[in-house]
DNA sequence: ATAATATACTACCAATGTAATAGGAATACA
DNA sequence: TGTATTCCTATTACATTGGTAGTATATTAT
């Protein structure tokens, strides 16, 4: 249970265009030096948030791509769902096999349970969320 | 960020050697013909659970695996982490990278959140707890 | 108009992981 | 000795990941 890059250089592009939320379109070239990885690669990645609502794209020269909503209102979950996929999908139920024990039933609960315990923390975020604490850090961190 | 069957069907057969702890060994063909698996590759899941110490083996005729540990001594963590892997790993502190505004640490902050969220979920069962929420709920069954 | 810039779209590729299947060797019991 | 069972090692098919590459299309600047 990794996370894939997708997941990962996703989340950051998407805080990069959250400190640019209201100014110009940022482009792929910046945040791919600032992450570096590829522009190709990128395009890939905001092709999947852009079908997703999550961004949106202005193109040709002094193009780019802002957010498609304010920083508060994305949510980690939402972001984390389409790049990453659903949290834990369990399929046990789909087949109906013969189990005795039901021991099927109580391993899923199981599944269920830590499915909750992501998702409660992902819900629980927001990019906006997640740079106030950046400011707050580096706050501290400059009173040390 | 999807179970493996490695995982699903790990557990499942883990609780059913739990159920007949202290009993003779149970072998592959019975929790095979169960969970509609090939023996072949049961033995591939219980290779893996017994280099972790979590079952061991009897070989030969009348053979067959048993825990290595009493039901209430197996964390689902333990098994989890040998048949899945590690819970989230987060490698961005490996490669310092320029990050100008420290976006990774807030995220991988994030990551930390969600692995402990989920090991917090892990931690807290034993196969034997899970057995014990398995009667409880079938004799809730019973009396409606 | 034309050149430059940027996203959009499509295809392709190598490496890895998953979910098995298969064959035979070793061991224990009867 | 024969049978049952685990043990060990390959092999396979398939999907996913993490990219690279080329071209088309839209927009701005000159």
């Amino acid at each position: 249970m990794k996370l894939s890059t997708r997941t990962r250089y996703g989340i950051r592009a998407l805080l990069e265009l959250a400190e640019n939320y209201g100014k110009k379109p940022v482009q792929l070239k910046i945040i791919a030096s600032h992450q570096g990885i590829s522009v190709k690669y990128l395009e890939q990645l905001m092709a999947i948030l852009k079908s997703a609502g999550i961004v949106s794209s202005v193109r040709g020269s002094k193009g780019g791509y802002i957010l498609a909503k304010s920083p508060e209102q994305i949510r980690l979950s939402d972001c984390f769902n389409c790049l990453e996929g659903p949290v834990i999908t369990v399929e046990c139920v789909e087949n109906n096999e013969y189990c005795p024990r039901a021991c099927d039933c109580i391993a899923r609960s199981v599944w269920a349970e830590v499915q909750k315990a992501v998702l409660t923390v992902l819900e629980s975020k927001t990019l906006q969320s997640l740079l106030d604490k950046t400011k707050h850090d580096k706050t501290l961190h400059y009173q040390i």
